[in-house]
DNA sequence: TGTACATCAGTGAACGCGCGTTCACTGATGTAC
DNA sequence: TGTACATCAGTGAACGCGCGTTCACTGATGTAC
């Protein structure tokens, strides 16, 4: 039973380093994400780490992992089961706010193709899909599922990744919002717009 | 008159190191991509560069650039302006592949918010976007310009990013190709699947 | 309840590595007279 | 046309750095009897 104190043995130096990897990738950006640094932040020998991860890759692996959970509570916590256009923009606009927040973390979990290696990581990456077709087949019964999933999803993303490259106004948070509110209102309305030219 | 040959004067050791710079993007991905090793396979000594290239950044910024007046071209060469579905679509699998085809260089483009201090990064960048309004305007006369180009060019990029970084099946050029092409379409006819349910 | 022992989670020294960058230098080039 | 000299583009040794990872180790913990 470990008692968390000041110890030699630390008690949960797994969560400990994934916490500091967390804090450290938010700092210093994913450049000063080493296990060096890591074991430094909890307090440990450099080579403690090695007890709880086989190497740096199993840790970044962990990181993402995590963010993937923690996305998924965040878009979950914006609306469990949107299926109005105003309800699926709340959601887009916590996808974005989240990737935000944590543009480090964000960029770590979409940085490389997740290693199929990893149940940890193929298994967060598939509940976010997964939430998104959900999404889409409240939102637009009869619809292409699959293709609509893949269209509402990418066009967060972009949202998400334009913003945190500075591609995009990101000036205040509500800018933000406002942006991708009109965005998505605009996947509604474009063909419309369209209808104007042809047919 | 630089005359390119095998002595003591490189003759165009900026343009080389932009070139080396390249090869090892695509080769190590953008860990490879060091002064050091840019001057081993330029054949040059470590430091001649810095003749360049005021530091490391410097360079990378100018492999940036570079890929964007690229980006450009490529898309102006899919179509010059495009107005119709079909024509905005095909410069949605242009963007896509390019990505694909130059992961690391895309990656290095988009890696960070390109710092306002180089102006060769800005004016690319900006050439970028440009050029989607310009589009947009083509294809949607009469739309909010500025809501659709945005919410266009994130469609796509994130497309491209979703396949670069595996989350969608990128078996095949010819596979990504039609999914990116569906998801355009999608764009056009998301509202008619919504009508099922509201109205 | 007390003790012997296995196991586990740490330590710390050491390895070799490649990196960015500095510095004083030198060879090649071009220009002024 | 020839020569002196300034400038420019390279060299190569050296700096200090932080990294990932290995290894033999030791202190703490828990368990079997």
């Amino acid at each position: 039973m470990p008692q968390a104190g000041g110890t030699y043995h630390h008690g949960d130096l797994r969560a400990a380093c994934l916490r500091a990897a967390r804090e450290l990738l938010e700092e210093d950006g994913s450049a000063g994400l080493s296990l060096r640094a890591v074991a430094r932040r909890a307090g440990v020998s450099a080579t403690a780490p090695y007890r709880h991860y086989a190497d740096r890759d199993a840790l970044v692996s962990a990181v993402a992992a995590q963010g993937y959970r923690e996305l998924a509570e965040h878009l979950a916590a914006a609306h469990p089961s949107p299926t109005t256009p105003d309800e699926l923009a709340a959601v887009a606009v916590a996808y974005v706010r989240f990737a935000l927040e944590r543009p480090a973390l964000f960029r770590v979990m979409f940085a490389e193709p997740c290693d199929p290696n990893s149940e940890e990581r193929v298994a967060a990456t598939t509940a976010i899909s997964e939430y998104v077709r959900g999404m889409v087949r409240g939102a637009f019964p009869g619809a292409d599922v699959e293709a609509l999933s893949t269209t509402v999803w990418a066009l967060v993303h972009g949202l998400a990744f334009l913003h945190l490259d500075g591609k995009l106004d990101t000036s205040t948070p509500d800018v933000v919002a406002d942006q991708v509110r009109t965005a998505v209102q605009a996947l509604f309305t474009a063909p419309a717009a369209l209808s104007q030219t042809r047919a």
